[in-house]
DNA sequence: CCAACAAGTGAGTGATTACTCACTCTATCT
DNA sequence: AGATAGAGTGAGTAATCACTCACTTGTTGG
């Protein structure tokens, strides 16, 4: 239980917490990919190299394995909108904006993080569900809001380009020559595909 | 085959037809509740009165039932936002655009046709269910546009604040009085549930 | 050495579900 | 009357999948 009876000394880490890191990245990968409902739990499993008994072991619910990613995807956006604030300095809120759409753009440029997003959207009349899907909006907006200082007009924005974003990702209109799309692409950032 | 020779004479629909009327209205409402995956083609025909396997000899795989269900989604839409843009007479460009804001607002207020996108989003992989979202998003977007007559930003954003809408929905804040939730849901209307 | 426990799995199980098929029933046409 | 055709279904089937359980293995503290 104490680290200093733990196998592994190195890491703060215990076997078990190591496993539930592999799985909830590979539950990322998982969902992104096909949803919660049509994302078979093996397939979670696989991707962390470990049984399917195992996986139910440590996260009892395909439902809790998949707040746990989710939850995991916004605390990443978090991360990725901090990191692109500190790269402009003395900045005023819509430099600052300005830059989170840019980290923005390059971190859904795999699409995971973005899918994610819609599944859980999709899926929200499953009670939890919807409710990690409200706290991460809600950490989202509020550190936008408190870290750039804009107007409440200004992150309201952000947040609907973002989902408009997520629309022109998914109906996969980037790259198509007709006038309609590229009204709806108009200065939406988007970095190519890896 | 022919009208002359049909059963029904009082109206230009065969008995099929009208069947298959029944089935996309009661596959709206079957899977905007739960999905596209999650929906059981039972749960159709149910809704619609007949039998599971009569639901096949007229859609014969779940795909096209659901591709039928988004398309007469769209339909419906646009019928609304032309209806919408009657009421103002001699409107600017935006004036008619609010009154489409006004006629979307109420049209989703049941959530029925908001989440029938959501869920079309959320199964965009399927070749399938991404063209008809496409083409969906195709028939408004240059509807609007050319109905309106509005600049290409102002087109451009009344579909981002229509998706902002969509996760203010799904997420379910429009009651929360917590500042960040007030600060999304902001000029956002928003027709009381049914 | 042994007791105890944590990590880990193979092999189920019961429920669900997309899709099929052989069949019935009713109405119309000749 | 008999033939034909469309509307409609009951009863499957094969596959999938969330979740369980009895079990093994390896480690450690005493």
């Amino acid at each position: 239980m104490h680290s200093l009876t733990m196998k592994y000394t190195r890491t703060n880490l215990s076997d078990a917490d190591t496993r539930r890191e592999a799985i909830v990245e590979a539950a990322l990968v998982a969902f992104a990919d096909a949803g919660f409902q049509a994302t078979p739990v093996t397939a979670v499993a696989a991707g962390a190299g470990i049984s399917q008994a195992y996986v139910f072991k440590l996260y009892p619910t395909k439902e809790e394995l998949f707040v746990a990613a989710v939850e995991r995807c916004f605390t990443r956006i978090e991360a990725v909108l901090e990191a692109s604030a500190q790269t402009v300095v003395n900045g005023t809120p819509d430099e600052i904006l300005y830059a989170m759409g840019d980290g923005y753009a390059a971190l859904i440029a795999d699409r995971k993080m973005l899918m994610i997003q819609v599944h859980a959207q999709s899926a929200s009349d499953v009670p939890a569900i919807r409710e990690v899907l409200r706290s991460g909006l809600k950490r989202i907006v509020s550190y936008v809001k408190q870290r750039t200082g804009a107007s409440d007009e200004a992150v309201q924005r952000f947040i609907a380009f973002g989902q408009l974003c997520h629309l022109i990702t998914t109906a996969d209109i980037y790259d198509l020559g007709e006038d309609w799309a590229r009204l709806l692409a108009r200065n939406i950032r988007h970095a190519p595909a890896l």
